[in-house]
DNA sequence: AAAAAAT
């Protein structure tokens, strides 16, 4: 591992990076931050998690001239939150030394980020439409831009995206530096992409498998009407502490969410058809813990870094394995552990094979636990948890009330009633989603090539988060976690975490 | 066929 203070990157730059808290660089870091600052042309490829936007802020920060008033930095991204995002690490990385930032998106009032370039930021972050907007209001300026980045370079360099890429290209000087990072880079698209690009160093660094080890990865063989049901046992006995579930479309989203809301979780919807207003507070929401699911279409797939996202699920398979790896690189970031959970209608098995053999990593059948089983598993864990509590011996005051009431209770009654309080019971709420066509038929064959791995759902047992921690109940009892219910929910109560089938 | 991205 090198350290940041050996990448010969200035004093004023390494102060930020120390603030930020990282001392070490990761492999992609020390890959790219060398022959960026040499002004190389980069493709950049490593897997999700793993700092990429440090990998080409730094080298950036540096290269920016502070008495050039002028946008010297572009960073195109494929959605809003991500350009918000990355525009706040570059404030961050830039901090010392004092470079101007600012994003530019869609759903913003556009007289306010009009006003803002008038302040001459040297760095822009934006998305497509929206830099094509000031471009031909001649509110932005790119005559002098010496350094392009597009961050999630493959999908920017998708069709849909492809043409607005090369008009904003057409905009910056041909002499420019130009940098592209991703986690996923088919070769199609490197292709096109070294058309745009000045003999480019390719540094990918290289692992076994395109996504991280620390994420568990499982598929669940569901048909599409049980789906709904067998999701909500996992997250009563997997209990994450935030979850993303993707869904496949606007509509299949909004559904998940209101059903998830119906049985009592504290879920929150995102989509493109959303006001920018209302994305950003379900974001800020999920970010700060007022929810603890966050039902999403593929517009939260890529790039974006919330810490605490325990566990990924994939209510629908993904429509291609790249999109797979950015889902499930929402979890297991920056060496923490995750679990990522796909479901998989009988028909769609040959299509995960094709992703298995894209990502080089098989995922383990997780044979779902019955209604019957999940609320064992919640009274197992609430058991350990009691356990827990008691061997950690900080009671306080809650002994004394404890003792009050055994004045009056059978011990036995009152520990059962813990443990129900503890337990989430399967409701019988109907909750309708509508069926989809799950992938498009084309001669009833839905996908390209035939996967057919042709194995069947059994296989392994019944295999959770093993590793989740402990999270004692807060002093007000409310529980914590994706299964918490919404206050005046029935019943009520702290479900349980993971338990593992086998034993049972 | 879907989602994202300007209004």
């Amino acid at each position: 591992m090198v350290k940041f203070s050996e990448l010969n990157i200035s004093e004023t730059t390494l102060k930020s990076v120390k603030r930020m808290g990282f001392e070490e660089a990761t492999p992609i870091q020390e890959g790219t931050i060398r022959l960026g600052m040499e002004g190389k042309d980069i493709i950049g490829q490593a897997q999700t998690g793993t700092g990429k936007t440090t990998a080409f802020g730094i080298p950036l920060i540096e290269k920016i001239d502070t008495k050039d008033g002028n946008v010297q930095g572009l960073i195109i991204a494929p959605t809003r939150e991500l350009a918000i995002q990355v525009s706040e690490e570059l404030y961050r990385l830039g901090q010392d030394k004092n470079v101007r930032i600012l994003s530019v998106y869609g759903g913003q009032e556009i007289s306010r980020q009009i006003r803002a370039l008038k302040n001459r930021p040297q760095i822009i972050v934006g998305t497509p439409g929206r830099l094509l907007d000031h471009i031909n209001r001649r509110t932005l300026k790119l005559d002098n831009v010496n350094t392009l980045i597009l961050d999630e370079a493959d999908e920017m360099l998708n069709m849909g995206f492809i043409e607005d890429i090369q008009t904003i290209m057409a905009s910056v000087p041909d002499t420019r530096q130009t940098l592209l990072f991703s986690a996923t880079m088919p070769d199609a698209i490197r292709r096109i992409a070294e058309k745009f690009m000045k003999t480019p160093e390719i540094v990918k660094i290289k692992s076994k498998e395109m996504t991280v080890e620390n994420i568990e990865q499982f598929y669940v063989k569901s048909v599409e009407r049980e789906k709904f049901d067998i999701l909500s046992r996992l997250l009563n006995v997997q209990q994450p502490e935030l979850a993303i579930i993707f869904g496949r479309t606007k509509r299949r989203v909004d559904e998940l969410a209101k059903a998830l809301n119906i049985r009592g979780y504290l879920a929150e919807g995102i989509h493109g058809d959303l006001s920018q207003a209302k994305r950003m507070s379900v974001l800020k929401q999920f970010k700060a813990g007022k929810i603890d699911i966050l039902v999403a279409t593929d517009v939260a797939a890529r790039g974006l870094d919330i810490s605490g996202v325990s566990h990924v699920y994939n209510f629908d398979i993904p429509q291609d394995p790249e999109s797979y790896v950015h889902r499930i690189g929402r979890t297991g970031r920056a060496g923490k552990k995750g679990v990522a959970v796909t479901f998989v209608t009988p028909r769609e098995m040959g299509y995960l094979g094709i992703v298995e053999r894209t990502t080089k990593k098989k995922m383990e059948a997780l044979v779902p636990p019955t209604a019957d089983e999940a609320v064992l598993g919640q009274k197992r864990v609430a058991m350990e948890q009691l356990q827990e509590m008691t061997e950690k011996n900080n009671l306080g005051d809650y002994r004394e009330f404890a003792a009050k009431m055994l004045e009056n209770f059978d011990a036995v009654d009152l520990v059962a009633a813990a443990i129900k309080t503890m337990t989430k019971e399967p409701e019988d709420v109907p909750v309708s989603i509508s069926e989809e066509r799950p992938l498009p038929s084309r001669g009833g064959g839905g996908y390209k090539g035939k996967g057919g791995s042709g194995r069947s759902g059994g296989g392994g047992g019944y295999k959770g988060n093993r590793s989740s921690s402990a999270r004692p109940s807060s002093s007000r009892g409310a529980s914590s976690g994706a299964s918490r219910r919404r206050e005046g929910g029935s019943g009520g109560g702290r479900p349980g975490r993971t338990t593992r089938r086998s034993e049972s």
